[in-house]
DNA sequence: TTGACATGCAACCATTTGGTTGCATATAAT
DNA sequence: ATTATATGCAACCAAATGGTTGCATGTCAA
């Protein structure tokens, strides 16, 4: 889990899941394409992406196709996201009274 | 948004917002407890969960409480995870029939 | 008012991170 | 066979990160 949290801190990271939530079964020079950034640096982006799960990817001949893995996401929303949905109005409006309460 | 997943990739960050979801309102001393950690590097922790808008404080007399903001983390609900969860499943059967002809 | 307690601020440090360059290897095309 | 294309590997680098220690400040209590 916190593999999959330090992988989508990343902005570029993040983007590259948006490329292949776009298209899917891309390869490497594909991925680079547009990118402010070397080759190299994306293969690094993509194996951190690997090892968290979010990316599989296949190798065709010379070239290397990536395939997003949405699970890790989708179990990030369920683990953990919700944990904090649940509860929400309350805490909220417990923020709201402990903020008025300041000014008074 | 960048700031809260920035926030959100530290497991010592995330422990401090699941003890402010278990009890709200919590003071700095409070929050350190029984983390292997100095004060400074909570303080710390919580500048960026407050920078990023995940935590809002009031100053009470010469204590701090720390409030548990919600709403980013259902924001990034809302805008990041579900877009991936959207077409799931045809992105997993399209990665198994990729990886089925590999093997062909 | 004097001391204790809660927090703030700043300098410093080691490690991690995000990126680079240079070269090596493997597969496809001529 | 030779050349071009796609990717891999490793060393290096600057900046960010997560943590520390030391001291300052503000507030409550005796």
């Amino acid at each position: 889990m916190d593999e999959v949290f330090k992988a989508l801190a990343d902005g570029s990271r993040r983007s590259l899941l948006d490329r292949l939530h776009a298209r899917n079964g891309q390869t490497l020079n594909e991925l680079c394409d547009g990118l402010a950034m070397t080759r190299q640096a994306v293969t690094k982006h993509l194996a951190i992406l690997e090892a968290a799960n979010l990316v599989a990817t296949i190798k065709h001949g010379r070239e290397k196709l990536h395939y997003l893995n949405p699970v890790p996401i989708h179990q990030i929303g369920e683990r953990w996201i919700r944990k904090f949905e649940r509860g929400k109005l309350a805490a909220l409006s417990e923020l709201k009274r402990q903020l008025e309460k300041r000014d008074a």
